[in-house]
DNA sequence: TCATAATGTTGGATATATCAAAGTATCTGT
DNA sequence: ACAGATACTTTGATATATCCAACATTATGA
């Protein structure tokens, strides 16, 4: 419709303001859905917050969890209580500060975790109904959205 | 690098799960840098759900949000009630149904919904860094993952 | 009209989330 | 060695969010 050389930085910006409300309208729908699904897992929001933080196979110290969470040390105290009482993290000790607790992942976290994933991971239909184009013009858009991984 | 008219059933899933972990990702990270600035505002989680969820200029009885809401009466009884003495929204008579109280936002709640809006809607900074070609793409990805208009 | 249903509120219970203050154990630098 | 810092926990307070049961008010249908 409109001649593709042109560049009007308002019009440009009214294009990504009607393109980011649509996705975000879409996002936040899809999102709630999630939290529903995992609610009836018996997973609260916090749970999940914290599961998707945890790497797999990595501990972090309480006091790390407080920094990588923005909250107060006796926050994180109370939700790797009830995780660990639910049996999906352990407390370990720290090979050489005897203060710090290493709080990592069980078997059992690790399996939830993955579970989660997958759940919120899971490609809305919508998706598969994009042509190949698209699909191709989505993945350079994601990619490019796609927070620099880190070192 | 792939031949385009190739159209591996499998592939196609892992694409789209590449792509969609990335957004999710994405959109997952503003989220939370969104409710952290509306929280700055004093406004919670839950308000801004219900703010966002109530049309400007049309108020709906405490019965249909919790429909809408799907939760209990007297949880739409809390949360308007918080809303009120907030100043945010009115509780006003029904003009046929005595038992019934209709919730519109008031005049400073239209207003807060807006900032809120604005700020939710604002575009991220690397949407400005994509190619019109890109920009044009993820224009037409995103009319089509939004919900058809209601009627 | 009169039993029944629906709307909204109140009160009581519980879960989630957060912080501040005070305490214990351990570490570190001088 | 010891004073001060750091890591974590406990306790107590508060806000958010939800449900259920009981209730008053109002509507509706037989």
């Amino acid at each position: 419709m409109v001649a593709m050389e042109r560049r009007d930085p308002e019009q440009d910006e009214r294009l990504r303001s009607e393109i980011w409300e649509a996705l975000y309208d879409f996002f936040m729908a899809e999102h709630e859905r999630n939290l529903e699904a995992v609610a009836e897992l018996g997973v609260s929001p916090g749970d999940l917050k914290a599961l998707m933080r945890l790497a797999p196979g990595r501990g972090e110290p309480m006091r790390a969890l407080a920094d990588m969470w923005r909250c107060d040390a006796s926050t994180v105290t109370w939700i790797v209580d009830r995780l660990q009482k639910q049996g999906y993290v352990e407390r370990r000790p720290h090979p050489t500060d005897r203060r710090v607790k290493v709080v990592a992942l069980s078997a059992e976290g690790e399996e939830l975790r993955e579970r989660m994933l997958r759940r919120l991971y899971r490609p809305p239909a919508v998706l598969s109904e994009l042509s190949p184009g698209e699909l191709a013009a989505l993945h350079r858009v994601a990619a490019r959205l796609a927070p620099p991984a880190d070192q």
